[in-house]
RNA sequence: GCCCCCUUAGCUCAGUAGGAUAGAGCACAGGAUUCCUAAUCCUGGUGUCAGAGGUUCGAAUCCUCUAGGGGGCACCA
């Protein structure tokens, strides 16, 4: 297909001006055509000229172009552009053709991007908070996937270091009390019932044998077992929402692996790493960071820093183009810190990009729930799942932006699932899809036979064609903003338009050339509507 | 005290690299189905874009200050 954006800078390079980027808009207003740029407004000021005549050099070359009816100048200085329809069906056709082609645009070149997100401690269940935090990084891996880039996902366990020890010694203390044991319970244990049941479990597995020995000697077995049911349940529960990682990496295993050590000792020898007060320090403030971080204790034990340290040398070992690490909000003030380390070690910090997903508030019916994690008084994201499903919860993440305070509430979204947006686009799917069954009892095959499309001129039909062709620019705008939610906004659009097509044509039982055609476009719509969902992780039925 | 995020219609939120007249859904009212799924469609209106300055030909968008809400500032993780 022809890259609108490319063959629009390239008539614009030809002239002689070069812009570094091609602002391109969809007007609100269809007498501005049916796309629109401001460049020779912003080129004005750089070239000393009135913004009109430059629109008017440019448009003079632009007139070479096959694709537009009309190239126009209007207002100030914008020139506004209007498709020819056989431009559209051009498109069209290509889309159906070779989806994949047209649907995915190679930005990446191959780059490597690793992305970590999720890495909650294996202390508990995943709660709501992680839930968005996965949604937002598998759709944006998917998107990614499909620029070009060659995405690995990470989840960190952190396995290591006290709040792990602290799992092992509640689950020790529930242990000693169904023994009828004198233990104190922790301070700041875990206090949710989870942990009696691992209690329970180690009970029925080994016995009393660890009652008399005290928690100092048990505490590897219950550390250990601690974490791997933390974990298994971790990752069952991001199975069934639907989030698959490539890699899971241990803390712990960064210290057996002497890769925490490594990276200390080469930071040591380039001196960034000093003594005082008993402890050694990292030279954070070299690198941008407000003060100098702690890494070895002056007890001698690392702080969690230190492996976080020594994690993200080993991410820049493995050779990443580009590394992401979703956050909670909560984590910001580490960021000067992690990004301090990134230059240290040689790197340019935008090598790195966090990327921080606020917290949710989870509410129900209008009440906040409140929540701590140490007290075990939470809802965990199974929970919603199975209260609203897995779906509609993705899509809430998704439908707005990582960094705007969310309030989930759980009575609304149960309210509304019936009339949920994201019903609302799977419906479109399955419309669609049963049309094309209907079609085939019909004795119609060849669906993606993109013939007659020069037949399709009805409003609703070019509305349709024009928001397919406008996909590409939607998708290469959301991975430069590294924004999935931009897909959301735009499948709702896409849906929209079907629906109101679907109401007011018919696809069967017309004329069987002007089926044919909107049986093509049909298809087209369910080829964008079935990436669009996969990107988001979310289902694409076929029937509902 | 310092730092980060947020504030857009009654509610939940979009607003794409500063562009033209501010956008959806929900809610509310009325209407549409002998025919491809009514989880749909059509018709109704609403804004001090938190406030005040500034930059600009042009600001919801960028800068400064103020107010409100959320979060963070350990030899915790």
């Amino acid at each position: 297909m022809i890259d609108i954006r490319n063959a629009i800078e390239e008539s614009i390079k030809s002239i002689g001006i070069e812009i570094p980027f091609l602002e391109l808009e969809v007007p609100r207003v269809a007498e501005h055509g049916d796309l629109s740029t401001p460049v020779a407004m912003t080129l004005a000021r750089q070239l000393k000229r009135h913004p009109r005549e430059i629109a008017s050099d440019i448009v003079k070359k632009l007139s070479e172009l096959d694709c537009f009816d009309k190239v126009e100048i209007a207002g100030p200085g914008f020139i506004n552009f209007t498709f020819k329809r056989d431009f559209l069906i051009d498109q069209i056709e290509a889309l159906i053709k070779a989806p994949s082609e047209y649907l995915h645009k190679d930005i990446g070149k191959g780059r490597k991007i690793q992305i970590e997100f999720v890495s909650a401690n294996p202390t508990g269940p995943l709660h709501l908070g992680h839930g968005r935090g996965a949604a937002v990084g598998a759709s944006l891996s998917n998107l990614l996937q499909r620029a070009g880039f060659e995405v690995e996902k990470e989840f960190y366990i952190n396995d290591a270091g006290r709040q792990v020890l602290l799992l092992g010694e509640s689950i020790f203390a529930r242990y000693m009390e169904m023994l009828r044991k004198e233990y104190a319970f922790p301070e700041d244990g875990y206090q949710g019932d989870y942990i009696k049941d691992l209690a329970q479990e180690i009970l029925d597995r080994d016995g009393e044998i660890y009652a008399d020995r005290g928690f100092d000697e048990a505490a590897e077995v219950f550390v250990r077992f601690g974490v791997r049911r933390m974990l298994e349940e971790i990752k069952r529960d991001l199975e069934d929402f639907g989030v698959f990682f490539d890699r899971w990496q241990s803390e712990k295993a960064l210290y057996d692996e002497g890769i925490v050590e490594r990276c200390l000792k080469e930071l040591k020898e380039r001196e960034m790493l000093y003594e005082k007060d008993g402890a050694m320090w990292f030279r954070a403030t070299a690198f941008g960071d407000d003060k100098d971080r702690v890494v070895i204790k002056s007890d001698g034990s690392y702080t969690y820093f230190a492996s976080d340290i020594g994690y993200h040398w080993f991410k820049v070992q493995r050779g990443f183009d580009e590394l992401i690490n979703i956050w909670g909000a909560d984590h910001h003030g580490y960021i000067p810190r992690i990004k301090a380390v990134i230059r240290a070690l040689g790197q340019s910090d935008e090598k790195l990009s966090v990327l921080l997903v606020q917290m949710v508030n989870l509410l129900r019916g209008g009440k906040p729930i409140q929540m701590s994690k140490r007290k075990g008084e939470f809802v965990t994201l199974r929970e919603v799942m199975e209260e609203v499903g897995a779906d509609t919860t993705k899509f809430i993440f998704l439908t707005r932006r990582p960094d705007s305070h969310l309030d989930f509430d759980i009575e609304i979204a149960k309210r509304e699932s019936s009339e949920n947006p994201v019903y609302y686009i799977q419906y479109a799917y399955a419309r669609i899809n049963s049309i094309f069954r209907k079609s085939r009892e019909q004795g119609i095959s060849n669906l993606k036979d993109a013939t007659h499309l020069n037949l399709l001129d009805k409003t609703e039909e070019i509305g349709i064609m024009k928001k397919l062709a406008f996909y590409p620019l939607m998708f290469e705008g959301a991975v430069r903003a590294r924004e999935p939610h931009r897909i959301t906004f735009y499948l709702q659009e896409l849906a929209s338009l079907f629906h109101s097509y679907y109401n007011s044509h018919r696809v069967l039982g017309t004329d069987p050339v002007i089926t044919s055609a909107r049986l093509a476009l049909c298809s087209a719509v369910k080829e964008v509507l079935d990436e669009g969902l996969s990107i988001l992780g979310v289902s694409a039925p076929e029937r509902m």
